[in-house]
DNA sequence: GTGTGCCACG
DNA sequence: CGTGGCACAC
């Protein structure tokens, strides 16, 4: 089962490279982050004729989250678990199989210290008991997505720079091991240790072709299918040719999982 | 002697149509309208690098114009002759050889009856001055552009729909006709009595694919000029493909220009 | 740098 | 419908 996460950076923008990108990779599921669409929007019928069911949940000019699967969503959930509604529409969860999967786009923060850090800090907290509250449910949880976390200093091209600063402070790391903390994994890094493999490079300054990134998207899993993860990584490609996004996907197998 | 007229609608976003187009017709000259850009953006050297020298005069979102040649640019004039400078940027000339040549870009005048459409009668009392000045100076004058009127009910694809509106009011008609009656031959209807041609086609209703167009862009020739005048058309594929101008160039060719 | 609106102009 | 701004986010 190959299940990965891209934030896309305008689905309307990208459908076509989607489309392509799904026919050569064929993953089971998908998690899309920043669509930029509103529902009313979402290219349902043109991914549904590509063999992929979705749930969606955007708003109009920023974030926006989705899931693709070829098999059956269930229990479509568009908030954190304390909210009612999601009114950035950063969030979204279904059911796929026994596995319970989120496609998450965590705020950005803007600078270490702002109004928005602050709300980007609250905002992990509050996802954090989210997936604790899937947890009790599923044995089998997926968090996928941008966490706008680079998690450790190998995550960095250049940790000295990025210091302290917005994507690799402390409290924002702090913030995300708390998520590997009630019991889950960084795929990824079951089975790469090294640094230099990043998920996102700036559009400016020719951050790409200097491969001046950050890793800030992942794929977390609970640790039962942890332990069914086959194989992880980042499809660098994707972030090459006309008009990319400015994320790679990053990508996880597993084994069995319908055992 | 090939001299061709085109509403470009955007020379940055065109540019590669354009250098494409100068390839394979390889025109003597060409005036531009609605390039777009001012003039420290005007592709200047990827002109130069294709065999065409370049007189041109731009302001930042509307209008511009300008004229390419491969031979010299003489007696650059950004303005009609009545005024200091041209606000709008609509008007340029340079001497070519022994012929004086106008790219020239009419106001579109909005309503008849509006602030606009009267700005447009005036300027075109303006413009009928200054290329009549030019005559005295030059046996040999080319007005060529995007005039904003349909001269004749032969030249609009519904006449009955689009009687006494904008571009084929008898105002904005007689206002054109007073620039034949100084002495100005218009070079396609030297070759072509019929209906049906026309040089711009709304980007909405599908108005090209159901030909429902407008000639309103012309090259107007000198009588001297008109008479070695050997062919004129309008370049319709250029109205084709992918992101194309709303208008298509028109052209005429002529013998013994330098004699 | 590259997306999204939204406005003005045609 | 399709240009170019502009403001704003990242």
């Amino acid at each position: 089962m190959k299940i990965i996460s891209w934030n896309i950076n305008s689905l309307r923008k990208r459908q076509g490279r989607l489309l392509d990108w799904l026919g050569k990779e064929e993953p089971d599921i998908v998690c899309l982050q920043e669509t930029k669409c509103s529902d009313d929007q979402f290219p349902e019928l043109a991914l549904s004729a590509a063999g992929y069911r979705c749930v969606f949940h955007g708003q109009k000019s920023y974030n926006g989250v989705a899931i693709l699967s070829r098999d059956e969503l269930r229990e479509r959930q568009a908030a954190l678990c304390d909210e009612n509604e999601d009114p950035q529409a950063r969030v979204i969860a279904a059911t796929i199989d026994n596995v319970r999967v989120f496609s998450i786009y965590a705020p950005n923060g803007q600078a270490v210290g702002s109004p928005a850090f602050d709300y980007k800090l609250q905002w992990f907290v509050q996802l954090r008991d989210c997936v604790a509250e899937a947890k009790k449910s599923f044995a089998r949880v997926l968090v996928c997505g941008d966490f706008n976390v680079a998690p450790e200093d190998r995550d960095v091209h250049d940790p000295a720079l990025w210091r302290g600063a917005i994507m690799c402070s402390e409290e924002e790391r702090a913030a995300y091991r708390a998520l590997e903390q009630i019991g889950f994994r960084d795929t990824l890094r079951i089975h790469h240790a090294e640094a230099g493999l990043f998920s996102w490079w700036d559009y400016r300054m020719l951050a790409f072709q200097k491969n001046r990134g950050l890793r800030i998207d992942a794929i977390l899993a609970s640790e039962s299918l942890a332990k069914r993860c086959t194989a992880a990584g980042i499809d660098r490609e994707m972030r090459k040719g006309k008009d990319p996004s400015d994320h790679a996907p990053v990508w996880a197998e597993f084994s069995d999982i319908r055992t």
